[in-house]
DNA sequence: TGGCAAATACTG
DNA sequence: CAGTAT
DNA sequence: GCCA
């Protein structure tokens, strides 16, 4: 994104260490602190953006992701369906999607004699006249031993070493006694086959008819149109649970029988419910909301949505189901829907490292939950647009807070805790705010040098600022998570004498102080900066005369100083402004939304972001043509001074074309009441998005990091895929394990409707602060 | 001991 | 392809 | 760095 985090530091950190790099180390370090410190209360939760080694996790993903989808079930040795012998066949030469796809559906994958003879719910009485022949053996033979294959197919097969469904212990059996009917009802899809599975452990049977099902689990995507075809075939329909396919998943991850009416599990489901298609002819009013600022050009399209957020009662009205009683079949309390509602929240709560169970002072924790509301209502005030869902939401949070779950408890007090990227502080009041201040040193030091260190210490941190005692030795801290052995003893010396001799120790040395300087220029990363510096090069004077520099470093290191700036709020405006006026002569059609941390209301950026998008564009080229003219013309204008990274016809296959480079505000642009003129080189990104992806890439590119890990991986729990382009239905690898398809876009252009289809609510971009 | 988010694009 | 960036 |  941009988060050019260190940046207020840098602001310091540069002045001095350019010029008197080896001297007055202790000024300079001072003045680090002091600077640290100031953007400690900035941004408490800096984004690091880790350029790690990609392929492997690439690999793991792909593999896990395959896995599930492509084997974990059907796993027969026997011979019916061409389906599976397909499937089979790849298998073998698989394992780690073996693995991946245990994983998902439970980590333990447990074979062979692993089927517990569970006693669960009423037999399902299979109907099996209705049943293909194959299957009824099968049938019988499940129904009494009530331990259901998975597949139909696998029926008849003597598998010798197959898969068995491994029940989850009782207590998470939150499905016992249920039937589950899926539509489309088979495994054929790996996303859906973990579905099922997991279903299946959590003590769902998995029936071959609606008539025996209690509940019908609908695909994601699919709306009441599509499968109004299998509902009327039973008439027993209407009395049955007809939810999508979040809902067996989300009640799997609370271990609960959720309030299966709210809306966002038979959102275009019923019969009255119509399928939000959004206009393809217009851009998602989504994104006009939430970009106010940005309408150089009238609202050409505004299309009130009225489906974008449910109807105030769908959220509260969990104790009257309107379809159905849920609760006479389940064996287990149906909690509010209240508790759970916030889903987001725990997943970025997860990808901070904060385990779902925090042991805290209750009192006080409600204290916390207290303050940081009253943050968010601050924020809200100044920067939603969004009225009464906005407000309704807020208090079901309210609400939600104090519901336990089960077992867990969730501790979402500090997801917004940090937001504008400006102003707010989190960290003052904190008894532990001293640790958190050097273990934030901690993270700056190695911040490029290695990533998942400084996972390490942003989640000790994370946790320790949820904290309201102050935390003074090693065993206490231990008993948080994320906290190893190491880092509570780093906590104990701090609280102790104040001060952590390693960092002192690492801050004095002056090759971490050149290691970071260079570090710091557009276009070095470790490695370079590592050979540059036992090369004994010391200074940026150096790296100039003698290095030998890359067209970007070179750049880089030329206006180290106006590149390591922040970009105040009203030059991003004023620079977005000047291209878009240069863009009305060109196009005036094409629109621009600024993301980054500008849209998320930050009062500072690190660069720009702008997207450029077009209505009636399928693919990022459409846009090309366009942008080259308006780069030739900005150029021109010596309004663009640079250009770090443009695309290149060849190299350029398939999707995605940006640019980046460098700009400046030209003085008749500059607003007189912000004193002197100075020109500034600054970071701009021109990301060019259709408008088919428009909402996927505004989610990306408004960020921040967290906010984009943890909404990916819900996505992926859920069994799709989030990514720039759109939110996918995860397909598998086909046969050759080459032809894979990437699955199939459930929604691209309108950002709302991502959330929707994820099954979270909608967050402003201000709320995305993590 | 390996893993830790992931996907793309550009440079040299 | 490795490195860097977003 | 932590964790499984």
């Amino acid at each position: 994104m941009e988060e050019r985090e260190l940046a207020d530091k840098i602001a310091y950190f540069k002045r001095l260490s350019t010029i008197q790099a080896e001297e007055n180390g202790d000024d300079a370090y001072d003045e680090e602190e002091k600077a640290h410190r100031e953007r400690c209360k900035t941004f408490h939760n800096a984004t690091s953006t880790s350029n790690r080694a990609k392929s492997p996790a690439r690999s793991v993903t792909g593999s896990q992701k395959a896995g599930t989808a492509s084997q974990p079930l059907p796993h027969p040795d026997g011979s019916q369906s061409s389906d599976d012998l397909e499937i089979i066949k790849v298998t073998p030469l698989n394992p780690s999607s073996r693995l991946g796809a245990a994983g998902i559906a439970d980590k333990t994958p447990n074979f062979d004699e692993e089927i517990v003879p569970e006693s669960a719910g009423p037999d399902p009485k299979p109907a099996h006249s209705f049943l293909h022949p194959l299957l009824r053996p099968r049938m019988t033979r499940q129904t009494s031993s009530l331990t259901l294959d998975n597949s139909p197919s696998t029926s008849t097969a003597k598998r010798k070493k197959q898969a068995r469904l491994k029940l989850l212990p009782e207590n998470q059996q939150v499905f016992r006694g249920l039937r589950f009917y899926y539509i489309p009802n088979d495994d054929a899809n790996g996303v859906r086959a973990a579905q099922i599975t997991k279903a299946r452990e959590r003590g769902a049977t998995w029936v071959r008819t609606l008539k025996e099902a209690t509940h019908v689990i609908v695909d994601i995507g699919l709306t009441y149109q599509d499968i109004k075809s299998d509902l009327i075939s039973d008439s027993s329909s209407a009395e049955k649970v007809i939810v999508n396919a979040n809902y067996p998943i989300d009640c799997g991850i609370h271990r609960v029988i959720l309030d299966p009416n709210q809306e966002k599990y038979v959102r275009n489901l019923r019969v009255a419910d119509t399928p939000p298609v959004p206009s393809p002819s217009s851009l998602p009013a989504s994104a006009q909301a939430s970009n106010n600022l940005l309408e150089i050009k009238g609202k050409q399209h505004k299309r009130p949505r009225k489906d974008q957020e449910s109807p105030p009662r769908t959220q509260s009205d969990y104790g009257e189901p309107l379809q159905n009683n849920t609760q006479s079949l389940a064996p287990v309390t149906t909690i509010a829907a209240a508790s759970v509602d916030d889903e987001l929240s725990q997943y970025i709560s997860l990808v901070q490292g904060n385990s779902l169970y925090l042991e805290m002072p209750l009192g006080e924790e409600e204290e916390d939950s207290a303050h940081s509301e009253a943050t968010q209502d601050d924020e809200a005030e100044t920067g939603s647009e969004s009225s009464e869902d906005e407000s309704s939401r807020k208090k079901k949070r309210k609400t939600g807070d104090k519901i336990q779950l089960g077992q867990e408890d969730t501790t979402w007090q500090d997801n917004f805790a940090c937001m504008k990227g400006g102003t707010r502080e989190g960290t003052v009041d904190n008894p532990n705010a001293a640790t958190i201040e050097l273990l934030q040193s901690m993270v700056d030091m190695y911040e490029h040098q290695d990533a998942w260190r400084c996972k390490s210490y942003r989640r000790a941190i994370t946790a320790l600022r949820q904290q309201t005692r102050k935390i003074t030795t090693a065993k206490e801290a231990m008993k948080l998570p994320g906290i190893g052995k190491s880092l509570a003893a780093k906590i104990e010396e701090i609280a102790a004498e104040g001060r952590l001799r390693k960092l002192e120790h690492a801050q004095q040395r002056p090759e971490n102080k050149i290691l970071n300087l260079f570090l710091k220029v557009y276009g070095v990363g470790i490695s370079q900066a590592n050979k540059w510096v036992s090369q004994g090069y010391r200074t940026l004077e150096d790296l100039q005369e003698k290095a030998k520099l890359s067209t970007n470093q070179r750049i880089g290191i030329e206006h180290f100083e106006d590149l390591n700036e922040r970009i105040p709020r009203w030059e991003v405006e004023a620079l977005a402004a000047v291209i878009r006026e240069a863009a009305g002569c060109i196009d005036a059609s094409v629109e621009f939304i600024i993301g980054g941390s500008y849209r998320r209301g930050s009062d500072s950026s690190g660069d720009i972001d702008l997207i450029i998008t077009k209505k009636g564009t399928r693919s990022p080229q459409d846009l090309l043509p366009f942008l080259e003219k308006l780069i030739k013309r900005l150029t021109n204008d010596g309004f663009l001074t640079a250009a770090l990274a443009s695309f290149s016809e060849n190299t350029n296959k398939g999707h995605g074309s940006k640019w980046h480079g460098c700009c400046v505000l030209p003085e008749t642009a500059f607003p007189k009441d912000k004193g002197k003129y100075r020109p500034i080189w600054r970071r701009i990104d021109l990301l060019l998005v259709p408008e088919t992806e428009f909402g996927a890439a505004l989610i990306y590119f408004t960020g921040n990091d967290i906010f984009n890990r943890s909404i990916r991986l819900l996505a992926s729990k859920k069994g799709l895929r989030l990514n720039q382009r759109g939110l996918f239905k995860d397909v598998l690898r086909g046969k050759k394990g080459v032809t894979y398809t990437e699955g199939d876009l459930l929604e691209g252009r309108d950002e709302k409707r991502i959330f929707e289809l994820l099954g979270v609510k909608w967050r402003e971009p201000h709320e995305r602060w993590c």
